[in-house]
DNA sequence: ATCGAATGCGCAAACGAGTGTGCAATCGTT
DNA sequence: AACGATTGCACACTCGTTTGCGCATTCGAT
């Protein structure tokens, strides 16, 4: 910082008035005299004076700095939920700190504790995969410092949260597949740990169920990202299994599948439909292009960012709300007819 | 924030001592007896007391806040970057604002100004693809607050920077398809107002002409993303213009490429070589996999943050310093053989 | 016994801004 | 002329922490 920043009292000193004037001068304050408030402001702009952040906060127990832990600002999703939350706080005079927990739970305790050394008004936070303990969490409520899940919650942590409607977005996923004559459709699952995985996965397990498909358990398959997908689609047809689709609980593992076909010899949609969940940008790029559920990331984070004003402006009351998005079946080449 | 904090106040009360002591206490100063030391620390560990770190800073005049201004956080590179911004920032107990410019000059003024008005120690930034004036940055200046540039920065504008090669990187990139066979390689450019597409350019001009390849101003186009690569390779196709190979400023704007060339069924990389710039993750998903140039993102973040943090410290100095990282080609399928 | 030094702690100011209270000076009224 | 009311401002304290200085008390040395 400036080694002399412009304060209240250098306008006093050069104005030969008290500081407090200066500051109910600024403020548009009744007591002081139009003349007096015209000095000042005229001082104030010649200055360039702008008010200490810092000493506000001092004051008023308030930053307006909210924190934010997410797995990894990689995905698209996230970056986009994260652009979501910093239009509400900027349009609120919040800044926003991002942390990433690289899906690693050691990693997110050690950003809690961070921020419980910091000055946060409130924290946003997706936790990690690896995330079922809370005990980390408890110690935000003990400071009353508001805490909003998005995405990705703890169930037994009640607090005010956004998610998407996961089911509903594998439903439709699936039941697409279905309309399009596919009937042995793999599903490489996200962790059971989450509710975001096994909601994914429920909503797989109803679409075929509701439209008379027999579940085969061996379809379900542990895996969520590139690097496994490239392995687990190689197994599926080393194995021999029969399949004629893959829903993906990502686009990730979805871009590791289709790579995978290709070399195989295996086409997309003929002989094998992909569809995967998160409209990342990689959807567009794949080939074929890839269909997906879009998640609604950008309102996800401009909501979570409301709940969470509104929790810092009004801490006491305990009435906590879950916010369902809908989801969006975007439909590309992967999945289109025969 | 907590309704009552605790604060050095409440163990002094406690303890019957004065505030100054408890802080000395803490601090392990000389002046203070064992004794007193330890009841301190054991009232301070009791009341789970933790400082407060906006006092800390209204004395210090330090927030310990870093600001960063990104075109978009959605894209690889530029996330690889805060990775190794945050990494350490949090390493040396900096927090780190994040804001987006989204490529837009004047939400980049916006956010200078919300920057000036907030605590930060120090900003990084890169500056959007329409930026050329700079005096947004002055202010920064004026205010002592140092200022590093990373991979975009203005010319004009003195400061501490870390770049990429990006003209060696264009240069190997270039090379690399001359070597494979290629004579007529069409360049997707990048703005020339800036810098770096200046140098990718002329590193695709210099590679050209030392190996006795003839060059094509035609073959020069501006388009650096996925859609207007839909648009310009059309273009080219439709036109008739002969071309074997294809080197773009990004990889979202290689992928657009492929696309185009699958559907009119010119195969890559038997009729055209495709190589990218970035290294994104899309680079090992798109079809065929995508030869890129390398940037050490993760690098670029933390030389800059060290950078920044060396200039905090020491903020009389003027020997600014330009550091310029190395590029790496990662050869893939769509540019090997014929 | 007296002096000097060392020990251990408190006072008060400072960082920058906001605010309740009090107190002059001026005003208008009778 | 005397009164109360209003205007316009300053004082002093607040937020939580640090730190220069001063002041007792104790200790050891002579």
């Amino acid at each position: 910082m400036k080694s002399h920043q412009v304060t209240i009292k250098d306008i006093a000193r050069i104005l030969g008035i008290s500081a407090s004037t200066v500051s109910r001068a600024l403020k548009d304050h009744p007591d002081i005299s139009v003349s007096t408030k015209e000095q000042v402001n005229k001082v104030a702009t010649e200055l360039n004076y702008r008010p200490n952040p810092i000493a506000l906060s001092l004051r008023s127990r308030r930053s307006n700095v909210i924190g934010v832990i997410i797995p990894e600002i990689v995905h698209y999703f996230f970056s986009s939920v994260i652009s979501g939350i910093e239009k509400v706080a900027s349009e609120h005079g919040y800044s926003v700190i991002v942390s990433q927990s690289g899906e690693n739970f050691d990693k997110e305790v050690a950003l809690c504790d961070t921020f419980l050394n910091s000055i946060i008004d409130g924290l946003l936070i997706s936790v990690s995969k690896e995330t079922t303990d809370y005990s980390h969490l408890n110690l935000f409520r003990e400071e009353e410092i508001p805490v909003v899940f998005f995405d990705r919650m703890i169930e037994e942590f009640a607090c005010d949260r956004v998610i998407i409607n996961d089911f509903d977005g594998a439903y439709k996923a699936t039941e697409h597949l279905i309309i399009e004559g596919r009937r042995r459709i793999v599903h490489f699952a996200g962790p059971q740990t989450r509710l975001i995985g096994r909601n994914r996965k429920d909503g797989y397990l109803q679409a075929l169920r509701n439209n008379g498909v027999v579940v085969d358990e061996t379809l379900i398959i542990p895996c969520d990202d590139f690097d496994k997908a490239i392995v687990e689609t190689t197994k599926l047809i080393e194995n021999g299994i029969k399949f004629d689709a893959i829903f993906t609980a990502n686009d990730f593992t979805a871009a590791g599948v289709l790579k995978v076909l290709k070399m195989r010899g295996i086409y997309v949609p003929r002989d094998v439909s992909v569809v995967g969940f998160g409209n990342d940008y990689i959807s567009k790029m794949t080939d074929p292009a890839l269909t997906s559920v879009q998640q609604p990331g950008f309102e996800m984070g401009q909501k979570a960012m409301e709940m969470l004003i509104n929790r810092i402006k009004n801490p006491k009351s305990n009435d906590f709300k879950t916010d369902i998005l809908p989801t969006l079946l975007v439909k590309r080449d992967s999945s289109r007819g025969k």
